[in-house]
DNA sequence: GCCAACGTTGGC
DNA sequence: GCCAACGTTGGC
């Protein structure tokens, strides 16, 4: 039996990489790369071909999801952490021995409408996500697909107000 | 700019 | 293996 499609949230500072940026990639792909957190790698490793991304924006004002996006190549050794030029060297991971890995990402389409933090935070149906958990601070982060519906949903529903 | 939360490092 | 010091995240 083929696995369920999973779902996940991935953070940006859109001052750094916008969905806007993703989407205006000549193949709407980038390198998901730079993340520097055991807890966060091992979910990247979990990450399947085909699987949604909510892309959610952080570090502004108000924080939001911004559009959707897919898994389009899984884990694969993150080669910023050796090149000594990238914003996130890491001298204990090698071409030989990675300790950091990335994944492609292909931005899909924008949400109808952004879904800030605070209304997701009002919504008791997404009082489990653990965006809204305290302390809750990975870059990578899984959803259910309730609640990935559901933050769908609260974006065409804004729209159309 | 502040600071709570918490992951990581390194001395012991 | 403990834990203090330190760095980072990210909302406010």
């Amino acid at each position: 039996m083929k696995d369920a499609m999973k779902h996940w949230l991935v953070k940006s500072e859109p001052d750094v990489y916008s969905f806007d940026d993703l989407m205006k990639d000549s193949k709407r792909t980038t390198k998901w790369h730079g993340v520097r957190n055991f807890q966060a790698r091992n979910l990247l490793r979990e990450m399947k071909k085909g699987d949604a991304v909510l892309f959610y924006h952080s570090s502004c004002e108000p924080p939001h999801a911004a559009g959707i996006a897919r898994v389009v190549r899984e884990a694969y050794p993150d080669d910023s952490a050796w090149d000594p030029k990238s914003d996130y060297p890491d001298a204990a991971s090698t071409p030989e021995n990675p300790r950091w890995y990335m994944v492609d990402v292909q931005g899909e389409k924008a949400l109808p409408a952004p879904v800030t933090l605070a209304e997701i935070r009002d919504n008791p149906k997404l009082a489990a996500m653990k965006l809204v958990q305290k302390g809750q601070r990975l870059s990578v982060q899984p959803v259910t697909a309730a609640e990935y519906a559901e933050v769908l949903r609260m974006a065409e529903k804004k729209a159309k107000s």
